[in-house]
DNA sequence: AAGCATCATAGGGGAATCCCTGACGTACAT
DNA sequence: ATGTACGTCAGGGATTCCCCTATGATGCTT
């Protein structure tokens, strides 16, 4: 999907007794309203940082995206529809720059390496100690790349130990559309509904299923359904 | 495992500068200290409420519990180590009538279902507004019960018999054969397979998921298994 | 005994899916 | 330049899903 977005040039005069505000504005994008809440209280309260604009998920976070001009972005990795990693990497087509956090609640490496791989500045757990986010934030204000020190950990060793690409799990051998799709499915997403939300063709949604059936070693639609569902039930702890 | 926890007599002075407030105290349970700030903060504009403690997990969910004395839990499902649902069930025994809202991140009627029959007063989304927080700690707080419509629905039509009793299971309303089918359908059997083992035409097998389907309100085969697998994967402890 | 509910069994037929084969452009590596 | 992986989609037969209907057997009720 190729969408335009217009660059506003002049300014919209979102706050009048804020005109020229020196804070660095940030665009939450979360599909939990506690979450967007949570981090909007907390990043208010911080003097050279302010929220200016939520979005619970991709689409509307393309909206907002123009008219909010947004510093820095957080997004969820798993919202509704298309994922945190598609909307990163459609941010990516018009913004290349535009620092980007990623947000996850497990510390799975396999999410972190697509993350960065995608184009995020950083990457962080919602298990971290809320500060962190803060630093995390000015972290990649300032073009820096922030992860945790259990992820960096973690991706080090995968590349000290594997020669490149050490496949725990042969889960972390799909690619990130394959995982996109192995997701909803586990989530109870039929072919059709799947294809729907993430605006492609039957056809394709079925051949990313057939894809991951063959990396997974599954027989059938029904145990790739099955390892779907444990997956996602076991919070993608496996 | 079974704890034993001194009920104090004599309040500890946590804070002097509010010796005999009214509000309603609540403990927060969530593995993200994200979510933990933005319910406390949220909760604590409200006049009548305000938030006495936060936990993590389960054990030192126990642990503060005896000392931040709440009036309600808004607890996670999905915490590390013993579940949302597990810590559920310790405090009933020390508790049984202390008001619980369990808060998850899925909106499948299996957690509710699960949840609700644990002893828990509430279940709602992470996806819910924020103000329904507030509605069902309320509402849980005057001795209701809160669900979401949506799973209110859900329930409703599955949970009640003609007297007005809670079943204990809707699949204890199953026939042997239905359980039966269920169960394979549970352990990833596909139709013409189940047909086959029980020596069945595959139109009588089909018969069997509908019937089931219909008993158990389920809309589809993908929702069926679903539940066949949940219900599988705990060892028939439904 | 006649009536009614539930169960086990199963077919028809259209919609949806599964599964195999093939294809085309892009991107990145050798 | 050539290969390999990825993302995208189509055709078509096999299978399953799903709604409707139906029959005989049991068993309980009035």
């Amino acid at each position: 999907m190729s969408v335009t977005f217009k660059t506003q040039s002049q300014p919209v005069t979102n706050n009048p007794k804020q005109p020229v505000s020196n804070k660095k504005r940030i665009l939450v994008v979360d599909d939990h309203p506690i979450v967007r809440q949570g981090l909007a209280l907390m990043v208010n309260r911080e003097a050279d940082l302010v929220v200016c604009g939520e979005a619970e998920d991709a689409t509307s976070a393309m909206l907002v995206l123009v008219s909010a001009r947004p510093d820095v972005l957080i997004v969820d990795i798993s919202l509704n529809g298309p994922d945190g990693i598609d909307l990163l990497k459609t941010i990516r087509i018009q913004h290349p720059s535009l620092p980007v956090l990623i947000l996850s609640m497990h510390d799975e490496s396999i999410y972190a390496e697509r993350a960065l791989r995608a184009g995020a500045n950083g990457y962080i757990m919602k298990q971290e100690a809320t500060e962190k986010v803060l630093v995390a934030v000015r972290r990649i204000l300032n073009g820096e790349i922030y992860v945790s020190d259990r992820i960096a950990n973690k991706m080090l060793k995968h590349y000290i130990t594997g020669s490149g690409t050490l496949r725990v799990s042969s889960i972390a051998g799909l690619s990130d559309r394959e995982l996109e799709v192995f997701r909803l499915i586990g989530e109870g997403h039929g072919t059709r509904q799947i294809s729907k939300e993430l605006h492609l063709s039957i056809k394709t949604v079925e051949s990313y299923q057939a894809h991951i059936k063959e990396k997974l070693s599954l027989s059938s639609a029904r145990e790739l359904m099955q390892h779907a569902i444990e997956w996602n039930m076991n919070e993608k702890t496996g």
